[in-house]
DNA sequence: ATATGACTTTGACATTGATCAAGAAACAAC
DNA sequence: GTTGTTTCTTGATCAATGTCAAAGTCATAT
């Protein structure tokens, strides 16, 4: 499952908002730290319970962080991207992974060691700082996760969702285009699957959205929004 | 609503476990930036969506964090008793609280402000370090009860929730004394009080514990934990 | 003591969303 | 293409839990 490679690590590090303030020799002892690994689709990283072995990095790819439950089904907590960590906050306590971390594509992903991370946060304010500021965002989502789970109805967690996929421009029209399976976005809603689909086609009959596959276009944000029922 | 005082401030932060590390003028540094304030039962530390002032420290009393929904419920996510932190993850962020914090007894509260808990974490890598796990504490705390929330019956949760009030001793048998109205407990549990009460009839009626006002004793905590439906 | 108000319990009922099952559509492999 | 596999949709049904209402309990203050 992993796959040792030779590219220049140190050069991803330093690329990464995290890391890109520090100085050449702080970045080398940090990349000697590090291990690159690939991994397909499906396959698990690492599972509820394992031992943590240091922070995560997606350069390529996504991964899904999941609370996997008794009878197979599974709560989606946090899908990572190009450029997001994962596993970060088991460094600085002694205890398991509370999720499971699987791929949901191919992916690239770095690993940094639990002690390379430990002595660089020591010797870095700046890297504490922003570790504070990551976790701090990490805390925001999930308490954010939590209220649409049990303050809103699945109308309202649907177009909650929809309508924060805004692209940059703030258009009053626009095109989501899903970048995960229908089923994961229902878990990570908290709703079935088949939940999830009669939801959207309530907004299809509304005339307020158009769903074609994992293009879903959003005809008002604004009408979005105020919908009911 | 909030009084200064003149105890010795200095005093009780060197006894919190946070700042335990530090030396006399690190803690002197902190203690002119920190504010005392006493609050009574059932008023409001702030409200979501206020500015933050700095980290909280809990003295005496207890604080209770919610999320507030628009038609007056709410979800209680964190109850904090002495020496327990809150507000400090919004310091590493420019955004305003994500929850409303609300006594739930008359206490005594120490305000840590933003400004000067910067600069000591600048100043001390021990800090940064104690923070970043303290921060990471409450990443997994939420967790479990996001998984508690999404994956588990009303049955399941009460159970976990009171095999998990099991003493020092871990005592088969014990009794509980509830630290809350049971509405409190209800919404962290996220259930309807009605709810909440009707689960405790059903396991009173199966025999597994005896509740008497806030006081509940469980006869076996094995049988408990076993028990379904 | 008694009265007032908050919290809790219980019952009847409504509703949301899950489950089960079957068919349709999309996708991948050959 | 064709076949097999996975994902998605739709319908019918059901169970869990929320809501509403009323009565009961407890605590507090006067």
């Amino acid at each position: 499952m992993i796959q040792e490679t030779r590219h220049p690590i140190r050069e991803i590090l330093a690329r990464q908002p995290l890391f890109s303030n520090l100085n050449e020799d702080e970045l080398h002892v940090i990349a000697i730290g590090t291990r690159e690994y690939r991994i397909r689709r499906n396959e698990v990283v690492f599972q509820k319970g394992d031992q943590p072995e240091g922070m995560h990095i997606v350069i390529m790819g996504q991964v899904k962080l999941a609370i996997p439950s008794a009878q197979g089904a599974e709560k989606v907590v946090h899908l990572a991207g190009p450029g997001h960590t994962f596993g970060e906050a088991v460094v600085f306590l002694d205890k398991p992974y509370p999720v499971s971390a699987i791929a949901t594509q191919d992916s690239l992903i770095l690993l940094v060691l639990k002690s390379t991370l430990e002595n660089a946060l020591d010797d870095s304010p700046t890297l504490s700082r922003k570790m504070l500021a990551s976790l701090s965002i990490r805390l925001h989502e999930l308490i954010d996760d939590m209220e649409s789970c049990t303050l809103r109805t699945s109308m309202q967690r649907v177009v909650c969702y929809l309508s924060q996929q805004v692209p940059a421009d703030h258009a009053e029209a626009f095109t989501i285009q899903l970048a995960n399976s229908k089923q994961t976005i229902a878990s990570q809603l908290n709703l079935a699957p088949e939940t999830f689909s009669r939801v959207l086609s309530q907004l299809s009959e509304a005339g307020l959205i158009q769903v074609s596959g994992r293009a879903i276009n959003v005809t008002s944000r604004e009408r979005l929004i105020q919908f009911q029922a």
